[in-house]
DNA sequence: CGTGTAAGGAATTCTGACACG
DNA sequence: CGTGTAAGGAATTCTGACACG
């Protein structure tokens, strides 16, 4: 559906979200998050990769670390 | 809800709709759609304006005139 | 009227790196 | 480890105009 289709770029997803760009360009070399990238490689999200973002941020402040989610996001 | 969010930039639009973007500023021209504006001047548009903007180009292939169309739109 | 295009500038995004702790 | 930042380049978008019919 929609909420699947990556149509947003990294601006608008950091308006969307709270977090600096930074942020969510290491969630994806962490392997977190999988954006698609335009023909001159713009990053693309989706509204669920949004949803995901703002999840990882939460949890990153309870304290875990990025190899953790990794793990967490596989199994659900 | 959130097919009302205007996070969509002109080129996605363009792929997703088939429509050049030389149309789609068109028909804002036209007061047919109405996208936001990022700070430094960037159309956003939502998944509702894609639509409209597809029912746009039917009733011009129709032979409908974006006058017409002006009105049709506000009447829904 | 609705759309194509070339033109120049401005906004946005990209990568790789150095920094901190 | 997760994030900030300055750097230079590349991709994307913007406007106003001329063209066609």
């Amino acid at each position: 559906m929609m909420t699947k289709k990556k149509v947003i770029q990294i601006g608008i997803v950091s308006e969307l979200t709270g977090l600096t760009e930074r942020q969510i360009r290491y969630y994806e070399d962490r392997k977190l998050i999988f954006p698609d990238r335009s023909k001159g490689g713009v990053r693309k999200y989706s509204f669920e990769d949004i949803q995901t973002i703002m999840d990882i941020h939460t949890k990153l402040t309870d304290g875990f670390h990025t190899v953790e989610l990794r793990r967490m996001l596989a199994g659900s």
